[in-house]
DNA sequence: AGATCCTATGCAACTCAGTTGCAAAGTTTA
DNA sequence: TAAACTTTGCAACTGAGTTGCATAGGATCT
């Protein structure tokens, strides 16, 4: 299931990231999930870290762009890893969907962000946008 | 540029929330906005009225339909007034917009959130959807 | 009116995710 | 190897939100 280790450690390299031992993991954790996940799903699976490493950990991914975070409104920040070629930019948004029922919170990868129309004069730089509801294994 | 006292009694038994003193303030401060506030905000306003009665009038006006929450990713909700007619439902859902200027939160009502395209068997039942930017007050 | 009951309010204390300071451990560079 | 820099772990703190509890305010009943 797991990646490589030297699979992990060359994408880290080429988003300009030192691959360290906590760094190397909480990726490699990261790429074995289908859901976003938070800082305390990372902490509980790797106990023998640091909250505040792995945090660390996380805001570092962010900036580098190898991951992004979500506000999925549980109160909880949620992360994911980007796709390939992603450069967090406008046309790289895409939806997110929170389960009610199963509490993950899903990319919805093939569903971009169609225009919105703004305002006159707004401009859109960001967007966070959480569809809550039931996924199809909870929705019966 | 207050409603008149009445009206706001009025609104609040409409909706059937007994109105007190509290309420009608907070509800009255909620109308006189142009963009969605925080239980700070209104703290920092109403300062006489203390901040759990503000938090449990809000939680109450949002129970009874009567202002809507919006998670803009600041870390404090937002709470806005809502539109004549609103339940709540899918069809009164709207995108948000949050400037990273000048930090105001809008409810964008005249852009009703489109159809989202969801994978099968996934049901939408809500949505928190901010778009980050740039207003046209900022944007020059 | 007075007694009773229920709701709303204010205060204080707590929760919990996120964040920061700092010193120790590890790594790189000179 | 020593100096310089980076990463890590620990502990303490922040700040929004939330809750328990006692008091205050209204409504209701007799």
């Amino acid at each position: 299931m797991n990646k490589q280790t030297t699979d992990v450690e060359e994408i880290l390299q080429k988003k300009g990231v030192k691959p360290t031992a906590v760094r190397m993991n909480v990726l490699n954790f990261l790429l074995d999930q289908e859901k976003a996940v938070s800082l305390k799903d990372i902490e509980s699976v790797l106990s023998r870290m640091d909250r505040s490493s792995i945090f660390r950990t996380l805001k570092s991914f962010e900036e580098h762009k190898l991951i992004h975070s979500i506000d999925d409104g549980t109160g909880m920040t949620k992360y994911a890893v980007c796709a390939e070629g992603c450069n967090c930019e406008l046309e790289d948004l895409h939806y997110h969907f929170y389960c009610i029922s199963c509490e993950k919170t899903f990319c919805l990868m093939d569903h971009p962000i169609s225009t919105i129309e703004l305002p006159k004069n707004f401009k859109m730089i960001h967007a966070n946008m959480v569809i809550k509801g039931l996924c199809d294994k909870c929705n019966k």
